[in-house]
DNA sequence: TTTGATAATGGAAATCATTATCAATAGTAA
DNA sequence: TTACTATTGATAATGATTTCCATTATCAAA
């Protein structure tokens, strides 16, 4: 009745049901996917990971899935520069797995960081005030990234 | 002998013999292309105005360009989700043209913006220099973006 | 100025992530 | 249970970017 193995609603039901949006078995288990690592996982990565739990799932349905929740804003969909693009289940600016990246240009490796997230935000949301009022523009989101090399790839050059 | 049109050498001509790499009118004419717009043009827009240029420029020889540029420092690469990589030619953090970007999500509209730069680079100075520490990263690059609606996808919704 | 080594180019074909199509299936309200 | 229709999944299509490779152009050295 409700979700996979459970007696009670998940968190996210409500969302589904309030956007008018099924239950379905594969959004379920891509959620539950994607709340089960901390990786930065492609769509591929995650159909690979469904298909052993539901090895029905198509590609095309992973596609669609991740971007209804990336529109639901249940997830965030990055772009590290390596040609795909990668998902995260979203953690509100105080979530306890907030973080920002820092991206290895030379590997690919990327780093998870929650040190500075405080500074960050007090700069972020003084900034998106007057870039609102300014531009009259309604932000949702940011982005912050940071590139360079990773210790390993320090070395090698 | 330097350039085009010019009987001095232009800034870029050094940043190419330093590196080894050989001066031709591809490479100068796609940063011709980029160094008189303010615009956020794609690999294809490139091809189109260099074309117009030097029409037998090559589709394959933009792209490879582009990565050299990158590679070398002299423009950034950008992702603002439409699909297509976006090119701009790079302004150090002192450059007069130095911004960052508001993306529109809905109409995929790029706004550059250059107030709060100031700020923003501090706090993003202080912050490398933590993370590099922290991390033994070595950072070179920063990438700072607004996601939300631009004044006219407000209306519409 | 000419030459030669080789870096760079350009056209065509290949790759590969992502999307569109459409008949079959499954969630939900009744 | 039924009926309605959102959702799915297999396949084909798309489209940006890369790879290949024979040809061409740059530039240091003669």
């Amino acid at each position: 009745m409700f979700g996979r193995k459970e007696t009670k609603p998940p968190w996210w039901y409500g969302r589904f049901r309030g956007c008018g949006y099924r239950v379905t078995l594969p959004r379920q288990i891509i959620l539950e996917v994607l709340s089960k690592t901390s990786k930065h996982l492609s769509a591929e990565d995650i159909y690979i990971a469904v298909h052993k739990i539901y090895p029905n799932i198509g590609l095309t349905t992973v596609y669609r899935t991740l971007e209804l929740l990336v529109q639901m804003g249940l997830i965030f969909k990055f772009d590290f520069g390596d040609g795909r693009a990668r998902y995260e289940l979203s953690e509100g600016p105080k979530g306890v797995r907030h973080h920002h990246h820092l991206v290895c240009i030379n590997c690919n490796r990327i780093i998870d960081y929650t040190d500075f997230i405080e500074e960050e935000l007090k700069l972020l949301n003084q900034i998106e005030k007057g870039l609102s009022k300014k531009f009259n523009f309604k932000i949702t989101n940011h982005l912050i990234q940071f590139y360079g090399l990773c210790d390993k790839c320090q070395m090698k050059t």
